[in-house]
DNA sequence: CTTGCAGTAATTTGATCATATTTTGGCCGA
DNA sequence: TCGGCCAAAATATGATCAAATTACTGCAAG
């Protein structure tokens, strides 16, 4: 009796290689705040942290560093790397320039049942932000942008746009810290009407102006 | 007395680790097209080719998949990814979105020097098609728009541009083969001017002039 | 007598490799 | 064609070496 505790689409090896826990289990702790940007982590350290050897564990610090969800700090420790005002400008422009269009392309096959389980989804993103569960908005509202993503079926955009998330990921959880949830307007709402429509140049639209908020919401927390 | 055979600006270690230089050496193997795409390797192939432990080349690989550069093909085999169609499109609408922009602000910061140096680089490229040299015309290429993007300013944008150049590096260098290099026009100039008169618009229409003539080329290719 | 500092020792961390273990693909015979 | 065996490859660990950071100790100066 195998541990289905979900449903695998994808027939999925029952036992991942240790690399890719690694990786997975460190990508949510990055995405979700786990790990304040700047706070130095030590391989040996995750070693004995996660009871693996060092092997996959450097394998999965490099693919992290090459995905820009973490950085080498020169001497010998890496962390979550900490934005500054030109990195978020980057961040912006690139997310402006690329989300849209994964939403335009959304938008064009978007089914019906595509939008009422995204709609779905935003709900409980609603609820948490309510409830003030500030993990809950970051895992729902990440969720949300993912699985709206993959219906463009664009592997390499989405790829990209991945890695974007996992380098303002960790500043998204610091200005929830600050701010609380209170007053995140949920402009989800444009996207999803959108999409219902199959309204491509709406949905980039309504995507772009999601994209604006976030960022500026960080922008203004890093000051 | 250390052998300071260059001005390091930054004091690279003299001795670069093994993870590192596979890493490099496997990059700078894909980008110019002396992998062919979709050819498979191993890991312990590379380990006995290259002389050195499996740890390094196991984390070389990690990185380079992270990038683009490789792909697990599932069963057992890593290699260069074969770009289809669709491929090629998203790399194309990439490409337009980020690198007239990297030009951009590369335009609004280049100094005299900084042209005459890409001036040189753009002349021996021009002198590698007229040789008929495919490998120095894709090395000098390549070369030119790094500098360029240097110039810019802009880390997340460039290491998001470098890891696309990857993608797409290996399908130059096999519509290279296929063309010859006889009939690659030039759009660097146009680039060049706008440069030195520190025209950003100008800097950006250029470049994706030659993004679009690229990928054009690379499209025709495939088929 | 206290305090700062330098030089050294000790511990921690990273890098690499050799080896053991597990998994997988291919091949052979029924 | 199918099932099982074999070989090769990938995975994972722990040991070893090197480098660097940290901690410590003793000396000298205020």
């Amino acid at each position: 009796m195998t541990d289905q505790t979900t449903l695998d689409v994808v027939p999925e090896p029952a036992r991942l290689p240790a690399h890719e826990r690694v990786y997975r289990r460190l990508r949510d702790q990055i995405l979700f705040g786990e790990f304040e940007p700047g706070q130095p982590v030590t391989i040996q350290g995750l070693t004995d942290a996660l009871g693996v050897g060092m092997t996959p564990v450097r394998e999965a610090l490099r693919r992290l560093t090459a995905e820009g969800a973490l950085e080498f700090l020169g001497n010998r420790r890496i962390a979550v790397p900490v934005l500054n005002a030109q990195a978020v400008d980057e961040l912006t422009f690139t997310r402006k320039a690329l989300e849209p269009e994964l939403a335009r392309r959304a938008a064009q096959r978007a089914t019906e049942d595509d939008v009422s389980q995204l709609t779905e989804i935003d709900a409980r993103l609603d609820a948490a932000i309510r409830r003030g569960d500030v993990k809950r908005y970051l895992v729902e509202n990440h969720q949300f942008h993912v699985d709206l993503y993959s219906l463009a079926q664009a592997p390499i955009l989405t790829e990209i746009v991945d890695h974007l998330w996992l380098r303002f990921g960790p500043s998204l959880r610091v200005v929830c810290g600050q701010f609380g949830t209170r007053n995140l307007p949920d402009r989800h709402k444009d996207v999803l009407t959108a999409l219902s429509a199959n309204d491509a140049d709406a949905a980039a639209r309504a995507m772009e102006g999601d994209v604006v908020q976030g960022m500026e919401q960080i922008r203004q927390g890093l000051m």
